[in-house]
DNA sequence: GTGAAAGCGCTAACAG
DNA sequence: CTGTTAGCGCTTTCAC
């Protein structure tokens, strides 16, 4: 019997009606045991599975969900998924996953698939937050969360880290270590992670009566490259920075990168605090000071809101969670 | 109008049959412009997606795959899953992702209820070679392809990389620089990987007529820790090697930690080099010399393979692929 | 306890 | 060119 037994055939080995079948399969009980037992074989001779998609045409739900991510390779987003597929899994979800590189054409086609395959939540950081392609996607109300990045113009949970006051605390680390000249490298302002981490920066400046300087802030785009550029623009100002912000890990790895290629000596030459605590962090000489940020839990709970969401279906008001990221001092910072 | 927009009220609005509206979904042609128009308009006007779980009814296929990993947090996975998700994109397929953290028992689940959802093939990294857990799979011929890991018993296409040339390349390397006593802290010998770099690091050993040592072969279990320990139990040996070759990303970063802890000098007290080209390789000084593998490529490669299988219903035979490792010097290996 | 039958939304003949 | 209709595999009343 090849890979195609239906639950008529599982009727028909056992000698019964497919309505009896059905109970068996979703243990409603009311069924003889002997019946029931008959069942319970005809199944496993047949190596019978169900059909999901016959399922799904009649109760809705497909316990299954899409996560949408703008960069598969970028270590933080498997992190995340992979606290979003542990919980799934405990309930009973799988999850697609997608990267969109980064593109809003690409999230709107890779939503739209999802939307096609009746996934019954999604949990997404989006390429572009100010949201405007996602409408067709909130007609259909399914369930969303936003994850990392915000979505503000729209009514849906958030996931986020305290973008800002991590930043605040690494620069107040810095400042309080007697440095004036402190530089940022911070990610796309069009992003949340992007400004907030800014505006950390901003008012730690404020809060210890620092003037902000334009030249010490680097506009990256989250990606090495950007970061290793970033850090030849700081080098060749008249007034190089004594310390240095990177707001991502990879931008993080390309600024150790230039640093080492400059020889500019990390942690005697200039100050370093990465955000996201990388692999990289405690094997460049000195150690690196990084913001820590809790993944997992982000996905964890990224997935126990969807799955709430999904739940109950009544309406319940927009959820905001701000996880809180770590100071995690090691030696890349000196004394000033 | 909410989130449940039929191909019966697309018609209605368009004051034609479902028949027609279904042409023009599908691209068929054979349509009055005209009318294809008003079809047009109503679909948009009522945001109707095409519901893939009633078209899976009739026409069997859902473009939809399954990957199915060890561990998502490893980010050797994440990479492989990356070149399989942009190319299963560009098709029209989307994938699952699910961790299956080494449970054979865990595999078996998440492969069910891949089943059960329709995937059209499955490419996976078992947690158990010996695949007998996977018979009932079988049984339902839905298309697999294994990477990273075989699945030896089983009919089904193969991706791997050449695990033992890329050993015998860098032990080779080590015995030309003079090595006499080097270590192999290899992975579970259960698996393809874990037994092929050991096979490659005896072949060169006895190609240079060096002895083999039971002592300097550690077995691990491809986690950081297991990596870490391993040079625990090598430090302490009455000759402890003077190379010590690391079988993946994670053992090397175990590794390179415990030497670091038990100021066992890198390059200068015991050279090493590692399998895979993490970014923590060039940042420890010295630089690490590693064997570097096509993550990517093997995602992107066994993607074709099964896209190929899935099209073409016919049996072919199966198809093993050895992508080649390249072995990256730097400066973790000093001349004895 | 168990069976018959009505769809779920869609595709694909088959008619007109 | 367009409409009618028969299922795809399953869940779920409603009878018996």
């Amino acid at each position: 019997m090849e890979g195609k037994a239906t639950i008529q055939d599982v009727a028909r080995q056992a000698g019964v009606s497919i309505a009896t079948v059905s109970r068996v399969i979703n243990g409603q009980g009311g069924v003889r045991p002997k019946t029931e037992a008959r069942i319970v074989q005809a199944i496993e001779e047949l190596a019978y599975i169900r059909n999901a998609a016959a399922r799904t045409m009649k109760s809705k739900a497909t316990k299954t969900i899409g996560v949408v991510v703008p960069d598969i390779s970028n270590p933080f987003f498997p992190l995340v998924m992979s606290g979003i597929e542990e919980k799934a899994r405990e309930q009973g979800y799988i999850a697609f996953l997608s990267g969109t590189k980064e593109s809003t054409v690409v999230e709107q086609n890779v939503l739209k698939s999802l939307i096609e395959r009746g996934v019954d939540g999604v949990i997404l950081t989006t390429a572009d937050e100010n949201g405007q392609h996602l409408t067709q996607f909130i007609e259909q109300d399914i369930p969303l969360v936003a994850v990392d990045r915000s979505l503000p113009h729209l009514e849906v949970d958030h996931v986020l880290v305290d973008n800002r006051k991590g930043a605040y605390q690494a620069i107040q680390r810095l400042i309080l270590q007697g440095h004036e000249r402190i530089a940022i490298i911070c990610g796309p302002l069009s992003t949340t992670p992007g400004r907030d981490r800014l505006i950390g920066y901003k008012e730690a400046l404020h809060d210890f009566h620092l003037s902000f300087n334009e030249a010490y802030v680097i506009e990256g785009d989250f990606s090495e490259q950007s970061g290793y550029d970033a850090v030849g623009q700081l080098y060749v100002l008249e007034e190089p920075p004594t310390a240095i912000f990177t707001c991502n890990n990879l931008m993080t790895t390309g600024c150790l990168k230039a640093l080492d290629n400059l020889q500019w000596k990390l942690g005697r030459d200039v100050s370093v605090i990465g955000f996201d605590d990388i692999d990289l962090a405690t094997f460049v000489q000195p150690k690196l000071t990084v913001v820590s940020r809790p993944m997992k839990a982000l996905g964890e709970l990224a997935f126990q809101l969807l799955h709430e969401r999904i739940e109950m279906k009544q309406a319940i008001g927009k959820r905001s969670y701000q996880l809180s990221p770590e100071l995690i001092i090691r030696e890349s910072c000196m004394l000033k």
